[in-house]
DNA sequence: ATGTTCTTGTGAACTCTTTCACAAGCCTCG
DNA sequence: CGAGGCTTGTGAAAGAGTTCACAAGAACAT
């Protein structure tokens, strides 16, 4: 990688300006303007090229930016111009609602297989994937060849889990779970925590609403 | 307000650090160091001690800090000393998974109501949660007390009805739609995207490794 | 051709966040 | 009581991320 070094922030911006220009794509919009970006993703204008001139120079002067294009690139650097195949480990309440979401596969990725420990849950399908008892976990993470896992289980097993799940080559984990992973440092991991984030707002909100009115 | 003006990462850490002591509290541990606090929440000593200065001098020096009295503080910080009543805007996969979501009550968000616009969903309980017709929705977000408002409905109507509960005097919202909201500045709002978070993941893969091993 | 208008790409300035490093304070033990 | 071992609280330094401001291009009209 010869890019500088790429921080959070805007990887998140990337994702937000990739779904606006795939709205713009099928309204067959073929132009866009950093600002107009900007606007659509709560930043401002500078900050847009700035985030895009990390990786190149994609916009012509004095026109802006080709729509297809800019996705094109984007897609590429973010890594979704391939299709991820992913499993969800945990068919509770969270797993199974997983298992339906439609964005994720008109958004690159594809729910190929869920695993559960209780065996009332496995040997059926739900909304067309799979679910297999934990057993099979590695030689099916393998065999379907899993780049990401979705953790969806109760934080008393996460740990575990995790560790089995990076021990069989996937490359990133999304946890459910609040609790910290104790995983090897080759494998990626993010966190998401419906908790977390109410307690945030809770934070904004009882702070008097003088710290800010949210988040971009 | 005369604390300095907090960042979200502070907010987000003060979390972990809650998540902590509350269970250093249920193993009856008195006492915890930031250097402690640190290594479970992915951060330094010096980070924690930065955050918590923000609002005060809660430790002793030598000892650290009183587990149960930190605990106290950081709750009020964060403004869950009190509970909160939520609402579930939305009764589909994502609504009712968290209907039955344990981890919130147990973090002081009660969840009291749910909506949804289709018919054959409403009137009767999910997880012990009625499900009320959207109709109702300003009334009964006004008879419920209700504070913050989750929105997991497709993301068409997501707008409508953001600007609806905060007509309502909702004062926060969650929101699963990845769509901008157009609100009132009045109203705290944050956003969960489970497939920005998956596009994150794929960067931090593809980008070969070297960019870094996942988020704290 | 030349001028006008528009928008990108980017160094430099600025602001925010994290890390460093150490004095001040607390407790224990001899 | 004084010394020694720890840990906090916090200015100052370092490091990141964001905003500013403007030269460089691109298209188009005259």
């Amino acid at each position: 990688m010869n890019v500088p070094k790429i921080s959070d922030s805007t990887v998140r911006r990337l994702s937000l300006y990739l779904n606006q220009l795939r709205a713009l794509s099928t309204r067959d919009v073929r132009l866009v303007s950093s600002r107009e970006l900007a606007e659509g993703s709560g930043t401002t204008a500078a900050q847009v090229r700035k985030d895009l001139s990390n990786f190149g120079s994609f916009g012509k002067r004095g026109q802006g930016y080709r729509v297809d294009e800019l996705r094109g690139r984007i897609e590429g650097i973010l890594g979704v111009e391939r299709r991820w195949r992913v499993a969800v480990v945990g068919a509770g309440r969270i797993g199974t609602a997983l298992l339906g979401y439609r964005d994720l596969p008109a958004r690159g990725f594809e729910i190929v297989a869920a695993f559960d420990a209780d065996p009332a849950r496995t040997g059926r399908e739900v909304s067309g994937v799979p679910v297999y008892p934990v057993d099979e976990l590695e030689t099916r993470l393998r065999a379907d060849d899993i780049g990401i896992v979705i953790l969806a289980t109760p934080p008393s097993v996460a740990g575990e889990l995790a560790e089995r799940v990076a021990a069989a080559g996937v490359e990133g984990i999304l946890s459910f779970a609040a609790s910290k992973l104790e995983t090897d440092a080759s494998i990626a991991v993010r966190w998401m925590d419906v908790a977390l984030e109410l307690e945030g707002l809770s934070f904004l909100i009882t702070s008097g609403d003088s710290q800010n009115g949210g988040t971009a």
